[in-house]
Parts: structure tokens; C-alpha cells; sequence
DNA sequence: CACCGAATTGAGAGTGATTCTCATTCCGAG
DNA sequence: CTCGGAATGAGAATCACTCTCAATTCGGTG
């Protein structure tokens, strides 16, 4: 039950929250930016208030249920937290983000930061490339 | 000679100019917000506008004279470019960004977007964690 | 070295993303 | 079912940054 991740996570389990989760759920291969999620809910004709969209998404990120980036400038994009530390790969042209996750990079950090006398709390590695995928060059977002 | 720096970038040698980059030579060893700049113009009586910070900085960072970083959300910061390509470690807690380069990082980015198909452009890598200065923790920005 | 057209600048308005304010509404413990 | 604190929505406000356009500055030219 969804209401119970809200619980869970401390928050009480109100409808505005509950259909901003669900939104999330249904594109967990995506990630959205709040006016997404605003979009979405809207053609479902759920209309929540923008500033509550963000006010929530903040709230969520506090709770551990999902992760801000910041991949292009000017605006975060969020995704539900599998639990699971992945960096990601974003497409210039057409703006597609892979996932992946490598041993020796996650370690390599690690040690560095200790070297030079940092305790590591987080790190963001987004590297940015062309993809091949046809479909790509068209869309431009 | 600075203003010869200017030309080699295909830029008009005009005061603002010059001062901005001044100032951006004189601290090197930082990373610089527009605000910074301006600020650091305004104490020596140097007001440039602040639409002219924004214009020059974007202007240097297309002619390579300086690489733009989002460390932080919200507002971007400008370094010299070196040359040489490096990433960073910021406190979370003092702001201080230290830089490292590390090519076992370096050959496996390369590797795997090749293996996601993709052709690499550009990355970065921001690590966060808490440094052992004991200046640290006073100073929050 | 004065001149001129083109490039640059500065002030302020405009923009897009996000946050704040506060009156109204909703949850859920009792 | 009731009530009080938490949450919401609409719109104003903020923040970082960009745009507009009249006034100024560059720098090659005569």
C-alpha cells in the first residue's frame, strides 16, 4: 500500500502526496521534473498546486523515497530511490539518461577523497555523450 | 599582457573586459560566482554592471578561457581553464572545492559509455564530504 | 589624432524555476 | 464525530540569470 511508504517515511498520508508517489511509480524508467509530474497529473485531472508538487518532491527527497539531480542547469529532475547507487550517462542531443553502476570507479572515489582528507558523504558523476539510438537527433528537449 | 589574452580569444580588448579576467587571475585558486566577481569589482571601485559580469563570463567561457561548474544548485561558478582537465571534491560544510585528476577514473568513463553506446563529450564528477580543515565547519556559505 | 561604424555596456524590465505567505481544507488520534 | 495541528493552493515573492535598447567605447582609417 502506498499510504504505508508515506507512513512510514513519516508523512502523513494525504491525497496531494499519494498521487504525486503514484505518478512517480508509473515512470520509475524516467526522471521527471516537477512540472512533469505536474503535467501528468494534470491530464489525469488531478490538478495539485505547483508549489505543492515542489513542496512535496523536497519533502520526499528529506524521507529517502527519491533522489534530485541536476543533470541540465536550470532545473532538478527526481527519481524514485531504488535503494541502489547508480551514476548516469546523459544524451546531448536527445537527452535520454542510462544508468549504470561500476566497482572500480565507486571504490577509486573513495580512496581519493581520503587522500586528500575528505570524508566522503556523496558524489554525482553525469557524463554526457552522444547515444546512437535512431530515434535520437530528433527529439531536442 | 592581458588584452592580448583577449584577442587570442577573439575578444575586443575593452576595461570591463579586463577587469573581470583580472580578477579572475587573481584568485585561481577559487571558484567564482558572477556575484563574486561583481563584488570583487565593487570593493575597488570598479562597478561594472551585473548584466555585463553574466555577458563576459559566458562570452570567456565560449572562447575556453574559463570552464563554468554547478557545484551547488542555484548559481553557477566560473575558473580560469588550465588546461587541464580535473575534477572536484567540495565540503559540505566550508564550501572549499579541492581538484584531483585520477586516470583509472578517467580510462573507465571512456569504457563505459562505449558499452552503453555512447560517444563521451564531456562529464563531471563532483564528490561532497566533510574536510579536516579546523577553519572548516565556521565558515558556511 | 579626430572620426565613424560596429561592438559593447549598463539599467532596468523580463523570465523561468522554485519558494514563501497565509487563508482554507484535510488527516487521523481520541 | 471532533478538533487541532499539518497540509494545501493561489498568487506574490525571490533568485539567478537573460534580454532590450539607448548611450558609450573600440580600434582601424584617413
Amino acid at each position: 500500500m502506498q499510504s504505508d511508504e508515506l507512513k512510514d517515511a513519516g508523512l502523513k498520508a494525504t491525497q496531494p502526496r499519494l498521487k504525486i508517489l503514484s505518478v512517480l511509480e508509473q515512470n520509475r524508467d524516467q526522471h521527471m521534473s516537477a512540472e512533469d509530474v505536474y503535467r501528468a497529473l494534470m491530464t489525469t485531472g488531478d490538478d495539485l498546486g505547483l508549489a505543492t508538487i515542489y513542496r512535496v518532491l523536497t519533502q520526499f527527497e528529506s524521507a529517502g523515497l527519491v533522489i534530485r539531480h541536476h543533470f541540465a542547469e536550470g532545473h532538478a529532475v527526481f527519481e524514485l530511490d531504488s535503494g541502489e547507487h547508480h551514476d548516469h550517462i546523459v544524451c546531448i542531443d536527445c537527452g535520454r539518461v542510462t544508468e549504470f553502476v561500476d566497482t572500480t570507479i565507486e571504490r577509486r572515489q573513495i580512496r581519493i577523497a581520503k587522500e586528500h582528507g575528505f570524508r566522503l558523504a556523496d558524489h554525482s558523476l553525469v557524463m554526457h555523450g552522444h547515444c546512437e539510438r535512431k530515434s535520437c537527433e530528433h527529439r531536442k528537449r
